[in-house]
DNA sequence: CTTTCTTGCTCAATCGATGGAGCAACAATT
DNA sequence: AATTGTTGCTCCATCGATTGAGCAAGAAAG
């Protein structure tokens, strides 16, 4: 039935001249409001029906132009290599359709370059809110949005000029140190502390979980070592090469560990199975974060898992209802195992 | 510096009128080709430092309203959650920049009214191409595309009106499963049978990881039962499903599977752990699909990686040189551990 | 001193959709 | 018969960037 080469796509104009009316009759009807304005329903059927004949799309690059609000909204993620970014990423995609917003949304790999390079490609599409999640830079990416008028706000990590949306990171933090410190001790017989690896020791949300991890220990009145905070970054291959540095040094090997990711988690797991000082005791670990397969195959491990779909509301409370752009809103975190 | 309240963004009107010049002066400079439109180089330079002064962003919507080309390639996938499909979304965005190409992606979970959906909206926002990843029913999509003359590609399932590029489904299968049987055996001290499960039986994929699983059972002179092939789809709540029901109808379990992904291995193994029938022994499994916890966490486990590199680079030189509608590009998929 | 080039710019149409303003035609009211 | 209202449209400016065409001023050539 359609035209098979079609060199050009189909625009109102075209529509119009097949209905034999105009431009303007054809934008009222396509776009909803022909009662408004008044087009007959005859008319209006008949313009559906062309339209859905010719296999029309509005070209949404005009009607932006025309419009005031482009409903686009834009999300930079550092990675897609596990499940709480991808889960964050499903999630927001899906809140926003149901909003009747258009997602656009961007790996930047944790390259602060990228970062900004993203954000200014998304300010060109106008975007109208801009979310950097886990952004090495966040208030950067804030400045920048702010300079043409667009809002922003972070998720994963805070800034301090926009609305943050993060994890409970020190309360989750300091509970998931009591359960596995409490599992070690009734697997050693005695109380002992652990080894806090992965993370950035200049991000916030590293840092906080290395205060409950402190503050655990603190409770419990277990001694932690400095040297012994190894926050060493998140790639695999970092903590694998921390972990194989300070049994050099030390000559012994840790045996209880708080895993700042499940991305640093595969580097340690990688280290734990190569070093081949743990065959006759497992490890007993924590990790703040989630992974199916970790639940189902490790058993010593505790995990937490961070709450998307309620920070995901969060966002989206602020994108509907507004918010300080000072405030922090902390999600507290879901304990995967029973204490 | 500059204006706080900035009600509009910036545009060349305002640059030119800031600049004492004309806005196509503006836009000569800005997009590079003023030497071509002969505008003097003291006046571009102070173009160039008051767009920098006043954070200008191009209006992107307005340009491609008026350019020819929109560059903008648009990537539909069905989920975030695994590792193949995030490595897949994480590649093509990048070798899609690399190109000067803007990345447009989203997730359909696997909903073919949504994939629809999705390939519609794509088409307003003027995409070049679109890749239907893993989609229920690619054709529509390259119908609905070639409609409006948008061109389209296949990847990972295959369709019949597009390029499509895909493992090599049924050479991997064989020898996937050619090395789970010969484990086994050695395992059990005899030749036994393994259990297909996971995946769509509509889908071309799984429909040659099953002839590739017979197959190798065929060379090994091994009978399969036809009630022992599983697809019984990807969630993983379905495997285990279909693993309690096989186990309630046969009054056994199987020792040895292949599992079609690593979505559905979430549920065999979930199902393993809960039914209490592998403590004295644990299962000989296959997976085609990879993932990193499971490479390090379990033993009997032989797995496939998808070569998504190799997939991405001929999905760009199908969209860089063109291809035939017709064909069919197979990737052979890599074994992750040795034989 | 005229003609021809070259340089450095500006003008105005254009892309497709939108929506305020306005214009016929007819109906209803005074 | 004249006024007012209603219905069903169309006209046209507009959004911001791009680009072919063209115009002045100065330099070079004849």
């Amino acid at each position: 039935m359609n035209r098979d080469k079609q060199p050009k796509r189909t625009t109102i104009y075209d529509l119009a001249e097949l209905a034999g009316t105009s431009a303007s009759a054809v934008s009222a009807v396509l776009n909803g409001n022909w009662k408004k304005r008044r087009i007959g329903s005859q008319l209006a059927e008949k313009i559906t029906r062309l339209a859905e004949e010719q296999g029309y799309a509005v070209n949404m690059q005009a009607s932006l132009l025309r419009r005031e609000k482009s409903k686009i909204i834009g999300m930079i993620v550092p990675k897609y290599d596990n499940r709480y970014f991808g889960s964050i990423v499903e999630t927001f995609e899906n809140m926003a359709r149901q909003r009747g917003l258009f997602p656009i949304v961007t790996c930047t790999r944790r390259d602060p370059e990228l970062e900004i390079e993203a954000a200014r490609e998304m300010l060109s599409y106008q975007v109208e809110w801009v979310v950097s999640t886990g952004a090495t830079d966040p208030d950067r990416v804030t400045d920048l949005c702010a300079a043409s008028g667009v809002r922003s706000l972070n998720l994963d990590l805070p800034g301090s000029k926009a609305p943050s949306v993060i994890s409970d990171n020190f309360a989750g933090a300091r509970e998931l140190t009591r359960r596995v410190l409490l599992n070690h001790e009734r697997k050693l017989g005695h109380k002992s502390p652990l080894l806090f690896i992965g993370g950035r020791g200049s991000d916030h949300n590293t840092s906080e979980r290395v205060k409950g991890f402190l503050a655990a220990h603190a409770e419990m009145e277990i001694t932690v070592h400095q040297h012994h905070i190894l926050t060493c970054g998140y790639a695999p291959e970092k903590a694998d090469d921390a972990l194989s540095a300070l049994a050099q040094a030390e000559g012994s090997v840790p045996m209880g560990m708080f895993v700042n990711s499940t991305i640093s988690l595969e580097g340690v797991m990688g280290w734990i199975r190569r070093s081949g000082h743990y065959s006759t005791i497992a490890p007993t670990l924590g990790c703040f974060d989630w992974d199916p397969f970790v639940a189902l195959l490790c058993d010593d491990i505790q995990m937490v898992r961070q709450d998307v779909p309620a920070m995901l509301s969060s966002v989206f409370d602020i994108i509907d209802n507004g918010a300080k752009t000072t405030s922090l809103i902390e999600i507290p975190p879901v304990f995967v195992t029973s204490p």
